[in-house]
DNA sequence: GCGTCCGTACTCGGATAATCTCTGTCCGAGTTGCCGAGG
DNA sequence: CCTCGGCAACTCGGACAGAGATTATCCGAGTACGGACGC
């Protein structure tokens, strides 16, 4: 048995938005390509991309030299983002108030009443502290810790396959 | 589609600590009396408090007047613990290191000399800093947000079950 | 030579199975307390 | 009256199914580019 984690999607598009950073928001990069460069499932890369499109975070273009690209400044989008674009921003911890069920079904109001469960209080607090940390790391900080050959090889990679307007008899 | 959340273990067993630390480390409460007070299913719970024992949080005591009591003073059990001791401390984030696979395959080991990855990096000091504030709470402070109604009442309760030297012809 | 039309290739997008964890339930092993018999 | 043995009931503990979410895959709808045709 291991344990809660997140959807390793997040990973996947994380590393996928650090590179669509390096592209701006002006070449769109087709998901098979990034699927490609990273030993990736493409359809299944493509199906968690769907998403970040459906929250607003990329913008997809269809047809032949389409694919996806950042809809805002990589500054602002952060983990967070990320996070509740794929996980659909649900807390972690869900009260379902047992306080006020079993031997204490009668006084729910007045339990209520008398003040908002502390273990819940903790949860949200604990949550929070987490999404705050998360929402202070951007795509571009990402992006800087990315060695500069990799970069290089991305690059090559992507343009071989949109020779946007070069070479090739 | 809901969203990842911890299991609903932790809410039931963080609830069932504040019972026990109601009745000390002296009387054990069974974990049929605890499900009942609070309309829980008994069975599940118990597994759940199997787990708590398995990581020393709890004492269990067998037999006739059996049940599970506080191993530790109250103070010195935390939300933290509890989350661990069920969830299995796996860290929520599990970094595959895809920055390491694909095009990079050949490189993997200049990669990570050039540095940890950063959404990796992220991730873990978000997660940190969600245990370090679960860790701030203990079993003492959830405890005095139970009115004290509530407290009699299941004093009143759980006595019935152990009529621990009076009454009764 | 230029504009328009059509075919093709490529993209995203959603609908469809397989796998795994969590949820829930059951029954067995072990221990304690009680009751009765014996000294 | 005290001690010892057996019985019974209750407890925890782990092994056994079911539901839900995540993982993974496939095929269809739509769009932009490229070339061919007609003017």
């Amino acid at each position: 048995m291991l344990s809660m984690q997140l959807p390793n999607g997040v990973e996947w598009t994380a590393h996928c938005l650090v590179v669509l950073e390096q592209f701006g928001s002006t070449q769109p990069v087709p998901s098979a390509a990034l699927a490609e460069a990273y030993g990736l499932s493409p359809t299944y890369l493509n199906k968690h991309l769907q998403k970040l499109a459906a929250n607003g975070l990329v913008t997809s273009t269809p047809g032949q030299a389409g694919g996806f690209a950042l809809a805002r400044p990589a500054q602002e989008i952060t983990l967070a983002d990320v996070v509740d674009a794929l996980d659909g921003r649900g807390p972690i911890f869900r009260c379902t108030e047992i306080r006020c069920q079993g031997l204490f079904k009668e006084r729910s109001a007045e339990i209520k009443a008398s003040g908002p469960c502390r273990i819940a209080s903790a949860m949200r607090q604990a949550e929070d502290a987490w999404r705050s940390s998360l929402s202070q790391v951007s795509i571009t900080d990402l992006a800087a810790g990315v060695d500069a050959h990799s970069r290089q090889q991305l690059s090559e990679f992507i343009d071989r396959k949109h020779p946007e307007g070069e070479h090739q008899p």
